[in-house]
DNA sequence: ACACGTGTTATGCG
DNA sequence: TCGCATAACACGTG
């Protein structure tokens, strides 16, 4: 699920509900998830702070604590951030009740639950995470990580998209050179863009990555709005026998970028 | 039973 | 060394 417009989704809901609440015990013992981590040390380093800021850029999150700590989270690609209120407001996890976040809002979820931190007030953020592709680490590394994809100027969008000679959807898909865009939204951007995933980029021009560059900010700001990259125009129409939903045209299916790629047969050239 | 997948990273090739 | 493609990771879902 999670690309750029989730993981700022997740990282509103921590701002909103659970900054300055003090941190009574962490749950870290998944040290799949937390590497490379021992279990323990991510405890030892946030007990008795609370979280100060939430930030964001690409699908990275991170908070600042009012200690030394910073605390990275990645959802990888199932991951959920759950945030539970304060005990006295009733509702509680395994009863299914008030979620602040992001969140599956029914018992059970407490088998997905791959770290914990445990609030004195009695609450909790989670991270819910079926396939255990997220993690959880002290002191996130960003430097591998371009510009945010929804921040990135217009220079410097044309010159880091526009290098070299690769499939267009696959530069867009490397986080390297612009954070935040994962595989639906590529496909979303490229269809509103009316733009060939397969597409070199050195065949683009100046306007061509211009209207990319919009295509993709309009399609990222909708899918915040909307509730997800899945909630994108083309998404529910990349399946064997879709359509497109502004020519009629057949979709056409492929690999591009290693993976699974969607386009109009007819509008993107 | 079997293939697939909204992400990242190690590995291998040219 | 650079850039790109692929496999592997874990595990639920169709």
């Amino acid at each position: 699920m999670p690309e750029l417009p989730e993981v700022e989704t997740a990282r509103a809901a921590i701002e909103r509900s659970a900054l300055g609440r003090r941190i009574a015990d962490v749950d870290d013992t998944d040290t799949f998830v937390c590497r490379p981590h021992s279990a323990g040390e991510i405890r030892s380093a946030l007990v008795g702070l609370t979280l100060t800021e939430a930030h964001r850029r690409g699908k990275t999150l991170w908070c600042t604590t009012d200690g030394d700590a910073v605390l990275g989270l990645h959802l990888g690609m199932s991951g959920r951030i759950v945030v539970d209120p304060p005990a006295a407001s009733g509702g509680s996890t395994d009863e299914g009740g008030d979620y602040w976040g992001d969140a599956p809002a029914r018992p059970g979820a407490a088998a997905w639950f791959r770290f914990t931190l445990l609030f004195e007030d009695g609450g909790a953020l989670r991270l819910h995470d079926k396939r255990r592709l997220g993690r959880v680490r002290l002191d996130p590394d960003l430097d591998a990580l371009g510009p945010d994809a929804a921040e990135i100027d217009r220079d410097t969008f044309r010159s880091r998209v526009g290098r070299g000679r690769t499939p267009v959807k696959a530069r867009l898909l490397d986080q390297s050179v612009l954070a935040g865009v994962g595989n639906l939204l590529a496909d979303e951007t490229l269809w509103r863009a009316r733009l060939d995933p397969r597409r070199t980029v050195d065949t683009l021009d100046a306007d061509d990555l211009d209207l990319l560059r919009r295509e993709l900010r309009a399609a990222t700001r909708r899918a915040i709005r909307q509730g997800g990259v899945h909630t994108g125009e083309v998404i529910e129409h990349r399946r064997a026998g879709g359509h497109c939903p502004r020519c009629g045209a057949e979709m056409m299916r492929g690999t591009v970028g290693g993976r699974t790629t969607w386009w109009c047969s007819v509008e993107q050239v």
